[in-house]
RNA sequence: GCCCUCAUAGCUCAACGGAUAGAGUACCGGUCUUCGGAACCGAGGAUGGGGGUUCGAUUCCCUCUGAGGGCACCA
Protein backbone atom coordinates (compact mmCIF):
# COMPACT_ATOMS: atom_id res chain seq x y z
CA UNK A 1 0.00 0.00 0.00
CA UNK A 2 2.51 2.00 0.90
CA UNK A 3 4.33 2.15 -2.67
CA UNK A 4 1.02 2.28 -3.99
CA UNK A 5 0.82 5.68 -2.41
CA UNK A 6 4.36 6.71 -3.53
CA UNK A 7 3.19 6.19 -7.22
CA UNK A 8 0.17 7.96 -6.57
CA UNK A 9 2.11 10.95 -5.39
CA UNK A 10 4.96 10.57 -7.81
CA UNK A 11 2.25 10.50 -10.90
CA UNK A 12 0.51 13.37 -9.55
CA UNK A 13 3.73 15.13 -9.30
CA UNK A 14 4.49 14.81 -13.25
CA UNK A 15 1.10 15.49 -14.10
CA UNK A 16 1.43 18.87 -12.70
CA UNK A 17 4.73 19.42 -14.46
CA UNK A 18 7.28 18.55 -11.75
CA UNK A 19 10.01 16.60 -12.19
CA UNK A 20 9.54 13.29 -10.50
CA UNK A 21 12.11 12.63 -8.12
CA UNK A 22 12.04 10.86 -4.60
CA UNK A 23 8.81 10.68 -3.03
CA UNK A 24 8.61 9.87 0.46
CA UNK A 25 5.59 8.51 2.24
CA UNK A 26 5.79 7.67 5.88
CA UNK A 27 3.33 6.40 8.84
CA UNK A 28 2.26 9.08 10.60
CA UNK A 29 3.33 9.12 14.69
CA UNK A 30 0.03 10.78 14.66
CA UNK A 31 -2.99 8.87 13.73
CA UNK A 32 -4.78 12.15 13.31
CA UNK A 33 -2.74 12.41 10.76
CA UNK A 34 -3.86 9.65 8.66
CA UNK A 35 -2.54 6.37 7.48
CA UNK A 36 0.51 7.81 4.98
CA UNK A 37 2.00 10.74 5.12
CA UNK A 38 3.88 12.51 2.62
CA UNK A 39 6.04 15.75 2.80
CA UNK A 40 6.65 15.92 -1.01
CA UNK A 41 4.58 19.38 -1.17
CA UNK A 42 7.88 20.85 0.76
CA UNK A 43 10.28 19.26 -0.33
CA UNK A 44 9.38 20.23 -4.10
CA UNK A 45 8.05 23.38 -3.47
CA UNK A 46 11.04 25.37 -2.87
CA UNK A 47 12.19 23.71 -5.96
CA UNK A 48 9.53 25.15 -8.04
CA UNK A 49 9.06 28.24 -6.28
CA UNK A 50 5.64 27.52 -5.39
CA UNK A 51 4.14 27.46 -1.49
CA UNK A 52 4.47 23.97 0.16
CA UNK A 53 0.57 24.74 0.82
CA UNK A 54 -0.43 25.51 -2.33
CA UNK A 55 1.63 23.05 -4.06
CA UNK A 56 -0.10 20.42 -1.66
CA UNK A 57 -3.31 21.51 -2.68
CA UNK A 58 -2.39 21.51 -6.81
CA UNK A 59 -1.43 17.43 -5.95
CA UNK A 60 -4.49 16.56 -3.79
CA UNK A 61 -6.67 17.84 -6.52
CA UNK A 62 -4.67 15.87 -9.66
CA UNK A 63 -4.95 13.19 -7.20
CA UNK A 64 -8.55 13.10 -6.65
CA UNK A 65 -9.19 13.66 -10.73
CA UNK A 66 -8.18 9.95 -10.89
CA UNK A 67 -10.24 8.62 -7.41
CA UNK A 68 -9.24 5.71 -6.11
CA UNK A 69 -11.76 2.85 -3.71
CA UNK A 70 -8.76 2.71 -1.27
CA UNK A 71 -8.83 6.11 -0.32
CA UNK A 72 -11.01 7.35 1.90
CA UNK A 73 -9.97 11.43 2.09
CA UNK A 74 -7.00 13.18 1.31
CA UNK A 75 -6.18 16.33 3.08
CA UNK A 76 -3.72 19.55 3.64
CA UNK A 77 -1.69 19.92 6.90
CA UNK A 78 0.46 21.75 8.42
CA UNK A 79 3.20 23.08 6.57
CA UNK A 80 1.85 21.38 4.01
CA UNK A 81 1.52 17.62 4.68
CA UNK A 82 -0.56 15.68 2.67
CA UNK A 83 -2.19 12.55 4.44
CA UNK A 84 -4.17 9.73 3.31
CA UNK A 85 -6.74 8.13 5.34
CA UNK A 86 -7.46 4.79 3.93
CA UNK A 87 -10.89 2.80 3.10
CA UNK A 88 -11.65 0.35 5.36
CA UNK A 89 -12.22 -2.01 2.33
CA UNK A 90 -8.42 -1.40 1.40
CA UNK A 91 -7.75 -2.05 5.24
CA UNK A 92 -9.19 -5.26 5.08
CA UNK A 93 -7.66 -6.48 1.74
CA UNK A 94 -4.20 -5.49 2.93
CA UNK A 95 -4.81 -7.35 6.01
CA UNK A 96 -5.75 -10.57 4.19
CA UNK A 97 -3.35 -10.36 1.53
CA UNK A 98 -0.63 -10.40 4.44
CA UNK A 99 2.69 -9.63 3.45
CA UNK A 100 4.16 -10.34 0.08
CA UNK A 101 7.82 -10.07 -0.88
CA UNK A 102 8.99 -10.72 -4.71
CA UNK A 103 11.85 -12.97 -5.14
CA UNK A 104 14.60 -11.17 -5.77
CA UNK A 105 17.57 -12.68 -7.51
CA UNK A 106 19.90 -10.88 -5.39
CA UNK A 107 22.85 -13.34 -4.02
CA UNK A 108 23.84 -12.02 -0.64
CA UNK A 109 26.99 -13.20 1.49
CA UNK A 110 26.25 -12.12 5.13
CA UNK A 111 29.50 -13.21 7.49
CA UNK A 112 29.06 -12.72 11.21
CA UNK A 113 30.62 -13.44 14.11
CA UNK A 114 33.65 -15.13 13.10
CA UNK A 115 35.09 -15.52 16.23
CA UNK A 116 39.20 -16.74 16.46
CA UNK A 117 39.51 -20.00 17.81
CA UNK A 118 41.41 -19.48 20.27
CA UNK A 119 38.90 -18.59 23.31
CA UNK A 120 34.83 -18.56 23.71
CA UNK A 121 32.47 -15.85 22.96
CA UNK A 122 32.11 -13.19 24.99
CA UNK A 123 29.33 -10.44 25.38
CA UNK A 124 30.56 -7.96 23.21
CA UNK A 125 30.03 -10.67 20.38
CA UNK A 126 26.17 -11.05 20.81
CA UNK A 127 26.39 -7.68 19.41
CA UNK A 128 27.53 -9.11 15.76
CA UNK A 129 25.71 -12.72 16.68
CA UNK A 130 22.42 -11.15 17.06
CA UNK A 131 22.81 -8.23 14.55
CA UNK A 132 23.82 -10.99 11.78
CA UNK A 133 21.35 -13.43 12.36
CA UNK A 134 18.65 -10.92 12.53
CA UNK A 135 19.25 -9.50 9.55
CA UNK A 136 19.90 -12.75 7.52
CA UNK A 137 16.09 -13.69 8.75
CA UNK A 138 15.28 -10.25 7.54
CA UNK A 139 16.83 -10.28 4.06
CA UNK A 140 15.79 -13.66 3.49
CA UNK A 141 12.02 -12.77 4.41
CA UNK A 142 12.52 -9.95 2.02
CA UNK A 143 12.86 -12.52 -1.11
CA UNK A 144 17.34 -12.19 -1.09
CA UNK A 145 19.00 -15.26 -1.42
CA UNK A 146 21.17 -15.36 1.70
CA UNK A 147 24.04 -17.52 2.58
CA UNK A 148 25.22 -16.81 6.22
CA UNK A 149 29.21 -18.01 6.79
CA UNK A 150 31.39 -17.73 9.47
CA UNK A 151 35.26 -17.23 8.57
CA UNK A 152 37.58 -19.76 10.86
CA UNK A 153 40.99 -18.09 11.61
CA UNK A 154 42.56 -21.27 11.92
CA UNK A 155 45.84 -21.22 9.63
CA UNK A 156 48.47 -22.67 10.53
CA UNK A 157 51.10 -19.90 10.10
CA UNK A 158 49.11 -17.56 12.13
CA UNK A 159 50.83 -16.24 15.34
CA UNK A 160 47.78 -16.80 16.99
CA UNK A 161 47.64 -20.86 16.07
CA UNK A 162 51.19 -21.00 17.25
CA UNK A 163 50.67 -18.61 20.60
CA UNK A 164 47.98 -21.29 21.24
CA UNK A 165 50.36 -24.10 20.34
CA UNK A 166 52.58 -22.91 22.61
CA UNK A 167 50.41 -22.63 25.40
CA UNK A 168 49.10 -25.90 24.59
CA UNK A 169 52.26 -27.56 25.06
CA UNK A 170 52.80 -25.43 28.69
CA UNK A 171 55.68 -23.18 26.74
CA UNK A 172 53.11 -19.97 26.66
CA UNK A 173 50.18 -18.79 28.38
CA UNK A 174 48.70 -16.91 25.62
CA UNK A 175 44.42 -17.27 26.06
CA UNK A 176 44.88 -19.12 28.77
CA UNK A 177 41.58 -19.25 30.57
CA UNK A 178 40.37 -22.13 33.09
CA UNK A 179 38.03 -23.58 30.06
CA UNK A 180 40.74 -23.61 27.90
CA UNK A 181 43.28 -25.53 30.37
CA UNK A 182 40.53 -28.19 30.62
CA UNK A 183 40.60 -28.55 26.69
CA UNK A 184 43.95 -28.95 26.59
CA UNK A 185 44.17 -31.27 29.90
CA UNK A 186 41.97 -33.74 27.25
CA UNK A 187 43.97 -33.55 24.81
CA UNK A 188 47.03 -35.15 23.60
CA UNK A 189 50.10 -32.72 22.44
CA UNK A 190 52.63 -35.50 23.03
CA UNK A 191 55.43 -35.20 20.35
CA UNK A 192 53.70 -32.35 18.42
CA UNK A 193 55.42 -29.50 17.07
CA UNK A 194 53.92 -25.57 18.38
CA UNK A 195 52.07 -25.52 15.08
CA UNK A 196 50.11 -29.07 14.82
CA UNK A 197 49.35 -28.62 18.32
CA UNK A 198 47.69 -25.29 17.74
CA UNK A 199 45.72 -26.60 14.89
CA UNK A 200 44.42 -28.94 17.14
CA UNK A 201 43.42 -27.03 19.78
CA UNK A 202 42.23 -24.61 17.70
CA UNK A 203 39.94 -27.56 16.18
CA UNK A 204 38.66 -28.20 19.76
CA UNK A 205 38.02 -25.10 20.24
CA UNK A 206 35.72 -24.40 17.48
CA UNK A 207 34.02 -27.20 18.03
CA UNK A 208 32.75 -26.46 21.17
CA UNK A 209 31.87 -22.31 20.28
CA UNK A 210 29.81 -24.06 16.78
CA UNK A 211 27.99 -26.07 19.22
CA UNK A 212 27.51 -23.03 21.74
CA UNK A 213 26.70 -20.87 18.19
CA UNK A 214 23.92 -23.26 17.09
CA UNK A 215 22.45 -24.94 20.31
CA UNK A 216 23.08 -21.75 22.64
CA UNK A 217 22.07 -18.92 20.79
CA UNK A 218 20.37 -20.76 18.00
CA UNK A 219 22.01 -18.88 15.41
CA UNK A 220 23.08 -20.90 12.37
CA UNK A 221 25.81 -21.01 9.56
CA UNK A 222 25.67 -22.36 5.69
CA UNK A 223 28.64 -21.94 5.86
CA UNK A 224 31.99 -22.43 8.02
CA UNK A 225 34.72 -21.11 5.57
CA UNK A 226 38.61 -22.66 7.17
CA UNK A 227 41.35 -20.02 6.17
CA UNK A 228 43.45 -22.89 6.74
CA UNK A 229 41.74 -25.09 4.43
CA UNK A 230 40.35 -22.90 1.67
CA UNK A 231 42.97 -20.31 1.46
CA UNK A 232 46.32 -21.19 2.49
CA UNK A 233 46.44 -24.73 1.94
CA UNK A 234 44.25 -24.66 -1.71
CA UNK A 235 47.16 -21.69 -2.78
CA UNK A 236 44.53 -18.89 -2.81
CA UNK A 237 46.71 -16.70 -1.02
CA UNK A 238 49.81 -17.18 -3.37
CA UNK A 239 47.73 -17.00 -6.09
CA UNK A 240 45.86 -13.39 -5.27
CA UNK A 241 49.32 -12.37 -4.21
CA UNK A 242 50.89 -12.97 -7.50
CA UNK A 243 47.95 -11.28 -8.88
CA UNK A 244 48.75 -8.32 -7.08
CA UNK A 245 52.62 -8.72 -7.97
CA UNK A 246 51.79 -9.09 -11.45
CA UNK A 247 49.27 -6.29 -12.00
CA UNK A 248 52.05 -3.98 -10.37
CA UNK A 249 50.25 -2.95 -6.88
CA UNK A 250 53.19 -3.82 -5.05
CA UNK A 251 56.56 -2.60 -3.91
CA UNK A 252 59.20 -3.61 -2.00
CA UNK A 253 60.76 -1.84 1.25
CA UNK A 254 62.74 -2.20 4.19
CA UNK A 255 62.79 -6.17 3.15
CA UNK A 256 59.06 -6.61 3.18
CA UNK A 257 56.45 -6.04 0.31
CA UNK A 258 54.19 -3.89 0.48
CA UNK A 259 50.71 -3.32 -1.41
CA UNK A 260 49.83 0.54 -2.77
CA UNK A 261 46.59 0.76 -0.79
CA UNK A 262 47.18 4.16 -0.13
CA UNK A 263 46.64 5.20 -3.94
CA UNK A 264 42.71 3.79 -3.45
CA UNK A 265 41.94 5.40 -0.53
CA UNK A 266 43.62 3.99 2.01
CA UNK A 267 45.69 6.01 4.86
CA UNK A 268 49.22 4.30 4.48
CA UNK A 269 50.64 1.69 2.07
CA UNK A 270 49.98 -2.14 4.06
CA UNK A 271 52.81 -4.82 4.00
CA UNK A 272 50.97 -8.25 2.86
CA UNK A 273 54.61 -10.14 2.71
CA UNK A 274 56.85 -9.49 5.83
CA UNK A 275 60.73 -8.98 5.35
CA UNK A 276 61.09 -13.19 6.58
CA UNK A 277 59.11 -13.83 3.92
CA UNK A 278 55.41 -15.10 5.67
CA UNK A 279 52.67 -13.44 4.27
CA UNK A 280 50.37 -11.16 6.53
CA UNK A 281 46.57 -12.09 6.98
CA UNK A 282 45.54 -9.06 4.60
CA UNK A 283 46.47 -11.38 1.93
CA UNK A 284 44.48 -13.99 3.09
CA UNK A 285 41.65 -11.56 3.85
CA UNK A 286 41.65 -9.94 0.32
CA UNK A 287 41.84 -13.57 -1.02
CA UNK A 288 38.74 -14.31 0.75
CA UNK A 289 36.46 -11.65 -0.15
CA UNK A 290 37.61 -11.94 -4.24
CA UNK A 291 36.20 -15.68 -3.31
CA UNK A 292 32.86 -14.46 -2.24
CA UNK A 293 32.76 -12.36 -5.08
CA UNK A 294 34.09 -15.40 -7.36
CA UNK A 295 31.10 -17.97 -5.78
CA UNK A 296 28.55 -15.49 -7.21
CA UNK A 297 27.49 -13.10 -4.40
CA UNK A 298 26.64 -9.72 -5.64
CA UNK A 299 26.41 -8.19 -2.28
CA UNK A 300 29.25 -8.99 0.64
CA UNK A 301 27.99 -7.79 4.00
CA UNK A 302 30.63 -8.33 7.13
CA UNK A 303 29.71 -7.66 10.74
CA UNK A 304 32.64 -6.22 12.69
CA UNK A 305 33.34 -5.68 16.02
CA UNK A 306 34.70 -1.77 16.68
CA UNK A 307 38.16 -3.10 17.22
CA UNK A 308 38.11 -3.70 13.48
CA UNK A 309 37.21 -0.27 11.87
CA UNK A 310 40.20 0.26 10.73
CA UNK A 311 40.36 -2.58 8.31
CA UNK A 312 37.69 -1.45 6.33
CA UNK A 313 39.41 1.59 4.39
CA UNK A 314 41.51 -0.98 3.62
CA UNK A 315 39.69 -3.70 2.34
CA UNK A 316 37.19 -1.26 0.44
CA UNK A 317 40.72 0.22 -1.20
CA UNK A 318 41.30 -3.37 -2.10
CA UNK A 319 38.21 -3.48 -3.71
CA UNK A 320 38.71 -0.30 -5.86
CA UNK A 321 41.91 -1.48 -6.27
CA UNK A 322 40.15 -5.04 -8.18
CA UNK A 323 37.41 -4.00 -9.63
CA UNK A 324 34.99 -5.23 -7.40
CA UNK A 325 31.16 -4.24 -7.93
CA UNK A 326 29.18 -1.46 -5.67
CA UNK A 327 26.38 -2.82 -3.64
CA UNK A 328 22.58 -2.46 -4.80
CA UNK A 329 22.63 0.35 -2.95
CA UNK A 330 26.12 1.96 -4.54
CA UNK A 331 27.57 1.25 -1.17
CA UNK A 332 31.39 0.30 -1.37
CA UNK A 333 32.41 -3.29 -1.07
CA UNK A 334 32.41 -5.18 0.94
CA UNK A 335 29.73 -3.29 3.23
CA UNK A 336 30.85 -3.37 5.98
CA UNK A 337 28.91 -3.49 9.51
CA UNK A 338 30.57 -2.21 12.98
CA UNK A 339 29.13 -3.06 16.13
CA UNK A 340 30.29 -0.62 18.87
CA UNK A 341 31.96 -1.60 22.27
CA UNK A 342 30.03 -3.38 25.10
CA UNK A 343 31.09 -1.73 28.47
CA UNK A 344 30.90 -3.14 31.79
CA UNK A 345 28.87 -1.72 34.59
CA UNK A 346 29.55 -3.02 38.36
CA UNK A 347 28.68 -1.41 41.48
CA UNK A 348 27.43 1.53 39.89
CA UNK A 349 31.04 2.43 38.28
CA UNK A 350 32.08 1.58 34.27
CA UNK A 351 34.86 -0.40 32.86
CA UNK A 352 36.15 -1.87 30.05
CA UNK A 353 35.89 -5.42 29.75
CA UNK A 354 39.06 -6.51 29.66
CA UNK A 355 40.49 -10.43 29.23
CA UNK A 356 43.69 -9.39 31.68
CA UNK A 357 41.41 -7.70 34.03
CA UNK A 358 39.58 -10.69 34.52
CA UNK A 359 36.22 -8.78 33.90
CA UNK A 360 35.10 -10.86 31.09
CA UNK A 361 31.32 -12.07 30.76
CA UNK A 362 31.23 -14.80 28.63
CA UNK A 363 27.98 -15.16 26.13
CA UNK A 364 26.98 -18.66 27.33
CA UNK A 365 27.08 -17.39 31.36
CA UNK A 366 24.39 -14.87 30.05
CA UNK A 367 22.25 -17.07 28.26
CA UNK A 368 22.01 -19.61 31.09
CA UNK A 369 21.31 -16.49 33.50
CA UNK A 370 18.75 -14.99 31.59
CA UNK A 371 17.48 -17.09 28.57
CA UNK A 372 18.07 -16.58 25.01
CA UNK A 373 15.29 -14.71 24.52
CA UNK A 374 16.07 -12.05 26.99
CA UNK A 375 19.27 -11.77 25.67
CA UNK A 376 18.42 -12.01 22.24
CA UNK A 377 16.11 -8.90 23.08
CA UNK A 378 18.23 -7.09 24.97
CA UNK A 379 21.12 -7.01 22.33
CA UNK A 380 18.81 -6.67 19.69
CA UNK A 381 16.67 -3.68 20.64
CA UNK A 382 19.35 -0.70 20.41
CA UNK A 383 20.92 0.22 17.04
CA UNK A 384 24.74 -1.06 16.48
CA UNK A 385 26.46 1.71 16.47
CA UNK A 386 25.40 2.41 20.13
CA UNK A 387 28.23 2.02 22.75
CA UNK A 388 25.74 -0.70 25.36
CA UNK A 389 26.70 -0.46 28.84
CA UNK A 390 26.23 -3.70 30.31
CA UNK A 391 25.35 -3.52 33.81
CA UNK A 392 25.00 -6.85 35.16
CA UNK A 393 22.56 -5.85 38.41
CA UNK A 394 20.35 -3.89 36.08
CA UNK A 395 19.98 -7.02 33.53
CA UNK A 396 19.16 -8.83 36.46
CA UNK A 397 16.90 -6.89 38.29
CA UNK A 398 15.24 -5.75 34.99
CA UNK A 399 15.01 -9.28 33.68
CA UNK A 400 11.67 -9.97 35.04
CA UNK A 401 10.42 -7.00 33.76
CA UNK A 402 11.85 -6.99 29.91
CA UNK A 403 9.71 -5.62 27.32
CA UNK A 404 10.65 -8.64 25.92
CA UNK A 405 7.90 -10.56 28.17
CA UNK A 406 5.42 -7.66 27.29
CA UNK A 407 5.24 -8.65 23.48
CA UNK A 408 5.31 -11.86 24.15
CA UNK A 409 2.93 -11.71 27.29
CA UNK A 410 0.37 -10.36 24.01
CA UNK A 411 0.73 -13.37 22.43
CA UNK A 412 0.40 -15.51 24.62
CA UNK A 413 -3.05 -13.83 25.52
CA UNK A 414 -3.73 -13.69 21.66
CA UNK A 415 -3.10 -17.64 21.70
CA UNK A 416 -5.64 -18.13 24.44
CA UNK A 417 -8.19 -15.91 23.12
CA UNK A 418 -8.33 -18.37 19.75
CA UNK A 419 -7.77 -21.29 21.48
CA UNK A 420 -11.34 -20.25 23.32
CA UNK A 421 -13.15 -19.35 20.18
CA UNK A 422 -12.40 -22.79 19.07
CA UNK A 423 -15.27 -24.42 21.54
CA UNK A 424 -17.76 -21.48 20.75
CA UNK A 425 -20.37 -20.84 17.79
CA UNK A 426 -19.95 -17.36 15.68
CA UNK A 427 -21.90 -15.01 17.24
CA UNK A 428 -24.00 -12.68 15.01
CA UNK A 429 -22.83 -10.84 12.06
CA UNK A 430 -20.21 -8.25 12.64
CA UNK A 431 -18.23 -6.94 9.71
CA UNK A 432 -14.83 -5.77 9.22
CA UNK A 433 -15.89 -2.29 8.21
CA UNK A 434 -17.92 -2.14 11.44
CA UNK A 435 -15.44 -3.09 13.59
CA UNK A 436 -12.34 -0.46 12.60
CA UNK A 437 -15.02 2.16 13.21
CA UNK A 438 -13.48 1.40 16.89
CA UNK A 439 -10.59 3.28 17.20
CA UNK A 440 -7.90 0.76 18.72
CA UNK A 441 -9.48 -2.08 16.26
CA UNK A 442 -8.52 0.27 13.20
CA UNK A 443 -5.45 1.13 14.87
CA UNK A 444 -4.26 -2.59 15.23
CA UNK A 445 -5.33 -3.71 11.70
CA UNK A 446 -3.40 -0.85 10.36
CA UNK A 447 -0.24 -1.58 12.40
CA UNK A 448 -0.53 -5.26 10.93
CA UNK A 449 -0.09 -3.71 7.47
CA UNK A 450 2.74 -1.89 8.69
CA UNK A 451 4.97 -5.36 8.58
CA UNK A 452 6.15 -5.69 5.48
CA UNK A 453 6.77 -2.49 5.63
CA UNK A 454 9.04 -2.76 8.50
CA UNK A 455 10.93 -5.67 6.41
CA UNK A 456 11.40 -3.94 3.63
CA UNK A 457 12.76 -0.96 5.28
CA UNK A 458 15.22 -3.14 6.91
CA UNK A 459 16.18 -4.16 3.98
CA UNK A 460 17.28 -1.69 2.89
CA UNK A 461 18.62 0.76 5.56
CA UNK A 462 19.92 -2.61 7.87
CA UNK A 463 18.46 -0.90 10.93
CA UNK A 464 17.51 -4.56 12.44
CA UNK A 465 16.50 -3.03 15.88
CA UNK A 466 13.73 -1.57 14.37
CA UNK A 467 12.08 -4.94 14.82
CA UNK A 468 11.87 -4.77 18.31
CA UNK A 469 10.76 -1.56 18.14
CA UNK A 470 8.30 -2.67 16.09
CA UNK A 471 6.95 -5.82 17.69
CA UNK A 472 6.66 -3.66 21.61
CA UNK A 473 3.98 -1.21 19.09
CA UNK A 474 2.07 -4.17 18.22
CA UNK A 475 1.63 -5.56 21.05
CA UNK A 476 0.20 -2.15 22.62
CA UNK A 477 -1.79 -2.03 19.72
CA UNK A 478 -3.03 -5.74 20.39
CA UNK A 479 -3.31 -5.07 24.32
CA UNK A 480 -5.70 -1.90 23.28
CA UNK A 481 -7.97 -4.07 20.95
CA UNK A 482 -8.29 -6.81 23.77
CA UNK A 483 -9.43 -3.84 26.47
CA UNK A 484 -11.96 -2.45 24.10
CA UNK A 485 -13.10 -5.31 21.79
CA UNK A 486 -14.51 -8.44 23.02
CA UNK A 487 -13.98 -11.39 20.81
CA UNK A 488 -15.66 -13.74 22.59
CA UNK A 489 -18.65 -13.07 24.63
CA UNK A 490 -20.62 -16.13 26.52
CA UNK A 491 -20.82 -19.03 24.03
CA UNK A 492 -20.53 -17.42 20.79
CA UNK A 493 -17.33 -14.95 19.27
CA UNK A 494 -17.07 -12.21 16.81
CA UNK A 495 -15.78 -13.32 13.76
CA UNK A 496 -14.17 -10.58 12.16
CA UNK A 497 -12.66 -9.74 15.96
CA UNK A 498 -11.34 -13.39 15.78
CA UNK A 499 -9.55 -12.98 12.39
CA UNK A 500 -8.07 -9.70 13.29
CA UNK A 501 -6.79 -11.24 16.52
CA UNK A 502 -5.36 -14.10 14.48
CA UNK A 503 -3.78 -11.99 12.36
CA UNK A 504 -1.93 -9.70 14.87
CA UNK A 505 -0.70 -12.79 16.58
CA UNK A 506 0.70 -14.48 13.64
CA UNK A 507 2.01 -11.04 12.93
CA UNK A 508 3.68 -10.46 16.47
CA UNK A 509 5.21 -14.39 16.22
CA UNK A 510 6.67 -13.81 13.12
CA UNK A 511 8.02 -10.55 14.15
CA UNK A 512 9.71 -12.33 16.89
CA UNK A 513 11.06 -14.79 14.92
CA UNK A 514 12.74 -12.33 12.72
CA UNK A 515 14.84 -11.91 15.90
CA UNK A 516 15.11 -15.36 16.82
CA UNK A 517 13.08 -15.06 19.87
CA UNK A 518 10.05 -17.37 20.91
CA UNK A 519 6.40 -16.80 20.92
CA UNK A 520 4.56 -19.13 23.33
CA UNK A 521 1.44 -20.05 23.41
CA UNK A 522 1.05 -19.41 27.01
CA UNK A 523 3.27 -18.16 29.75
C1' G B 1 49.18 13.63 16.68
C1' C B 2 45.86 11.16 12.91
C1' C B 3 41.31 8.18 11.88
C1' C B 4 36.33 5.93 13.28
C1' U B 5 31.99 5.88 16.66
C1' C B 6 29.09 8.21 20.16
C1' A B 7 26.75 12.35 23.54
C1' U B 8 18.65 12.95 23.81
C1' A B 9 14.10 12.23 30.35
C1' G B 10 17.01 10.06 36.94
C1' C B 11 18.47 5.24 34.16
C1' U B 12 18.50 2.02 29.34
C1' C B 13 17.37 3.32 24.46
C1' A B 14 14.15 5.49 19.74
C1' A B 15 13.22 9.34 16.09
C1' C B 16 14.28 8.74 5.83
C1' G B 17 16.01 16.99 7.17
C1' G B 18 9.54 17.64 8.90
C1' A B 19 3.84 18.24 12.23
C1' U B 20 3.37 18.50 19.85
C1' A B 21 11.31 14.83 20.09
C1' G B 22 8.87 8.87 21.27
C1' A B 23 9.21 4.03 24.33
C1' G B 24 10.67 1.08 28.52
C1' U B 25 12.13 1.59 33.49
C1' A B 26 11.95 4.55 38.05
C1' C B 27 8.77 7.98 40.80
C1' C B 28 3.44 10.00 41.52
C1' G B 29 -1.92 9.34 40.63
C1' G B 30 -5.94 6.45 38.56
C1' U B 31 -8.68 1.80 36.10
C1' C B 32 -10.36 -3.45 37.74
C1' U B 33 -17.17 -8.48 39.20
C1' U B 34 -9.62 -10.29 34.37
C1' C B 35 -12.23 -13.50 26.53
C1' G B 36 -4.84 -14.20 30.81
C1' G B 37 -3.39 -7.77 35.64
C1' A B 38 3.32 -10.03 33.01
C1' A B 39 -2.64 -5.50 31.46
C1' C B 40 -4.87 -0.48 30.74
C1' C B 41 -5.19 5.14 31.50
C1' G B 42 -2.98 9.80 33.24
C1' A B 43 1.00 13.42 35.30
C1' G B 44 5.95 15.31 35.71
C1' G B 45 10.72 14.94 33.31
C1' A B 46 15.35 15.53 27.71
C1' U B 47 18.31 17.06 22.33
C1' G B 48 26.48 18.58 26.00
C1' G B 49 28.41 24.27 24.65
C1' G B 50 28.95 27.77 20.45
C1' G B 51 28.52 29.03 15.27
C1' G B 52 26.58 27.82 10.10
C1' U B 53 23.32 25.77 5.92
C1' U B 54 17.71 25.40 5.45
C1' C B 55 10.97 27.49 4.92
C1' G B 56 12.23 23.84 8.82
C1' A B 57 18.09 20.72 12.29
C1' U B 58 18.34 15.53 17.46
C1' U B 59 19.55 14.62 12.21
C1' C B 60 23.84 17.97 7.54
C1' C B 61 28.71 21.30 7.96
C1' C B 62 32.52 23.80 11.30
C1' U B 63 34.31 24.25 16.26
C1' C B 64 34.76 23.25 21.56
C1' U B 65 34.04 19.77 25.58
C1' G B 66 33.45 14.74 27.17
C1' A B 67 33.34 9.11 26.41
C1' G B 68 34.76 4.55 23.72
C1' G B 69 37.68 2.29 19.87
C1' G B 70 41.69 2.03 16.20
C1' C B 71 46.47 3.77 14.41
C1' A B 72 52.15 -3.48 13.85
C1' C B 73 56.29 -6.69 9.01
C1' C B 74 49.30 -9.39 15.47
C1' A B 75 44.77 -11.13 13.74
Amino acid sequence: MKEKIEAIVAEALEAIGVKAGVVHVERPADSSHGDYSTNTALVYGKKTGVSPRELAGKLVEKILETSSDEIEKIEVAGAGFINFFLTSSALESALEKGQTFSKSDERVNIEFISTNPTGELHIGHGRSAFFGDALARVLTLAGKEVTREFYINDSRESNQIRELGKTALGKGEQYKTPELEEKINKLDFNGMSEEEAGVKLAHAVQESNRKFIEKGLGAHFDVWYSEDKELRASGANEKMLERLKSRGLTYEKEGALWLRTSEYGDDEDRVVVRSDGTMTYFVADIAYHQNKFDRGFQTIIDVWGADHHGHVKRMQSVGRMLGWPKAQNDADQPVVFIAQMVSLKEDGVSSKMSKRAGNVILLRDLVEEFGIDVVRWFFSDRALNTQMTFDMALAREQSEKNPVFYAQYAHARLASIAEKCKGLKEGSANNFADLIKIPSARALSSKITEFSEVVAEISRDYNVHALAGYATSLATSANAFYRDVRVAEGDTFNPSALTLAIRAKETLAETLSLLGISAPERM
